[in-house]
DNA sequence: GGTTCAAGCGCG
DNA sequence: AAAGCGCGCTTGAACC
């Protein structure tokens, strides 16, 4: 009496299952009705079991805060980590989420103050790449993903569209991970032709960032290993491995863990100085959170101003690279107004 | 009662 | 044949 009721498999998850996967529903459901239904109860649902339901459960009845653990020593390129409960993933992007980062508040009298860096993996991979083009966009301060797009379409930096800038920041991420032309293709909903075309234009345009990728990746192999600016290693075993499968997996690890150890590196280098500046300087502020680019600070009001002087300070001296470093402060009574 | 695995998804 | 790095947490199923 039921019609079969089957929606088309576009992905099979490692075990062969059809994949539900969050980009899978989106393309059914522009011709379906039931993945949007579902995507939105996945939404809320991971904001309910995740965070609105669980938080409150974990408030330190001593001090009336959440606590959450920092580990030095889990993620292989020299990030913290965070649990018990991982303030690093408390939502941002979209508005539902964000109600949920309001929920993080200043004790009375104070404020709380987010300091992040700008780009800071991009001007990691200017310093690591000495690319001329990278290198003079962010001495120039441009925004970099309006300057990849006037490089990759051609055009004035000031000319360029939207959807141009959108591709162009596709690309930047992409290649920080390794991305290849056929992620890139999937990435954009593009075809791998033209998606390898914007690669090939890309390299042409950034030279100094094609030599790095290839330099890094022989390096890797040679040595077994890969290093950040300031010598932390990531061991690479698969390097070299006759799996094509691991060995180009551990290629993207290559190419990335130099830039983003390098930023976790700049980050803790800062996380010090920060704070030994609001003890030497006795001012009436504190690190209270890191995630991963950020720093969040509780300040007593009236020092506001002189606290982010002194905070931007400490954070673009943590590091001399090729290029400067940006700082970008926001405050607010919550953690969503700080940005 | 507990653990482990797979799948999915929140963040940078 | 796969195809984008690094994390931690939740649910549900299988199992002890």
């Amino acid at each position: 009496m039921f019609e079969k009721l089957q929606l088309p498999v576009l992905r099979k998850t490692p075990t062969g299952q059809p994949s539900t996967a969050e980009d899978v529903l989106e393309e059914l459901a522009a011709s379906y009705e039931l993945p949007r239904t579902v995507l939105d109860y996945r939404t809320l649902a991971k904001l309910k079991s995740t965070y609105t339901d669980k938080l409150p459960q974990q408030i330190n009845s001593k001090t009336g805060r959440v606590h959450t653990s920092y580990h030095q020593a889990v993620a292989q390129t020299g990030r913290l980590s965070s649990s018990d409960p991982n303030l690093q993933n408390i939502p941002i992007r979209r508005a539902e989420g964000r109600r949920i980062r309001q929920a993080f508040i200043a004790a009375p009298g104070h404020v709380l103050m987010a300091a992040d860096y700008s780009q800071i993996e991009l001007r990691i991979m200017a310093h690591l790449s000495n690319d001329a083009g990278l290198l003079s966009a962010f001495a120039a301060d441009l925004d970099v993903h309006c300057a990849t797009a006037a490089e990759v379409f051609g055009v004035a930096v000031d000319a360029v569209s939207a959807d141009q800038r959108r591709l162009a920041k596709t690309i930047n991420f992409g290649l920080i991970y390794g991305m290849s032309p056929f992620g890139l293709a999937r990435q954009l909903g593009i075809d791998r032709g033209a998606a390898q075309k914007y690669v090939d234009v890309y390299f042409a345009r950034y030279p100094g960032v094609k030599r790095f990728m290839d330099d890094t990746r022989m390096q890797a192999r040679a040595n077994g290993f890969v290093e950040t600016v300031y010598g932390r290693r990531l061991y690479l075993p698969d390097i070299r491995a006759s799996n094509q499968q691991l060995r180009q997996a551990a290629e993207r690890s290559a190419i990335n863990a130099p830039m983003q150890g390098t930023a976790a590196d700049i980050i803790k280098r800062a996380m010090i100085g920060v704070d030994a500046w609001c003890r030497l300087e006795n001012f009436p502020a504190r690190v209270v959170m890191q995630v991963h680019d950020e720093l969040v600070l509780e300040v007593r009001e009236d020092a506001t101003d002189k606290v982010a002087a002194g905070i931007r300070e400490q954070m673009a001296g943590a590091a001399e690279l090729k290029v400067p470093l940006r700082i970008h402060i926001g405050v607010g009574m919550n953690w969503d107004e700080a940005h």
